[in-house]
DNA sequence: CTTAGCTATTGCATTTTGCAAGTGCAAATA
DNA sequence: TATTTGCACTTGCAAAATGCAATAGCTAAG
């Protein structure tokens, strides 16, 4: 990790993650069954090749996300949440929870509407799920 | 607001404080009852002027700081939260604990503590607080 | 042997950031 | 009245990050 700012837990949180991408990354593995470099590609969003390789190396290196070699396809690889990924959850769920709010322009769609009734249950839910998935 | 990336709550969110400074910002006038350009100048992660009046003016320009003329000294301004700014408890809330749990050198003091023992009473009891405060 | 799919890498223009110095203005002080 | 101080910016410039298009390796399939 690069030098940190302070002892704040929030400022350490944003010198790992404080950029447009890396939470959208975390998205699409925690909420998108997404796992490889092409699928993170295609994303709606469209992120550059360069930050995209440069941000799967951060979150690797952070031990956000552990990177194999897919079972599947020897050529490939897959990409999944550790546990400090995992944890990321709350975070992306409370992020999805005010940009609804604060955005007409950013229906919810299922998964916002269940938070909306109730989020703790979805947080629950949701990290059961992401237990079964974790790597290393 | 510059132009979305897509109607992805996320990445709206991302668009508006997707950086390593609005937040720390945020949270300075959330937890640490900072109200003005000084304040915030001399936080410990040190931010430049130019990026300190850019954010200021970006947080002022989606409504989720308020800029006031102080009543104390006419020539200071004060910023506050909006109900928006204030809606970011969760976010900053559940950062704050990712990052003590993540970072040895983030230690835990009196919030992250509370954070621990039961989060749900720490967000309603400062969302309380918060409520107080709120301008606009 | 060729082709297609996938994960990068490279080069270059543009934008954002970081840092240091300076400006303008109102209130406080002499 | 003249001077200083505090506060909120602004400017200039170098460095870093981002966006974009093109290309390169590598593996497996045909």
């Amino acid at each position: 990790m690069e030098n940190k700012r302070s002892d704040c837990p929030i400022s350490c949180s944003l010198d790992v993650f404080g950029d447009k991408w890396s939470l959208l990354i975390i998205r699409d593995v925690m909420l998108r069954g997404k796992m490889s470099y092409s699928e993170f590609l295609n994303s709606e969003e469209k992120i550059a090749t360069n930050i995209l390789v440069n941000r799967l190396g951060v979150l690797e290196a952070e031990n956000i996300l552990s990177k194999q070699v897919s079972p599947v396809n020897k050529s490939k690889y897959i990409y999944s949440l550790t546990q400090k990924g995992a944890d990321l959850l709350p975070v992306i769920i409370e992020m999805m929870d005010w940009g609804a709010k604060h955005n007409a322009n950013c229906p919810r769609r299922e998964l916002g509407k269940k938070i909306k009734k109730d989020k703790p249950a979805v947080i629950k839910e949701l990290s059961q799920e992401l237990k079964k998935q974790i790597q290393k």
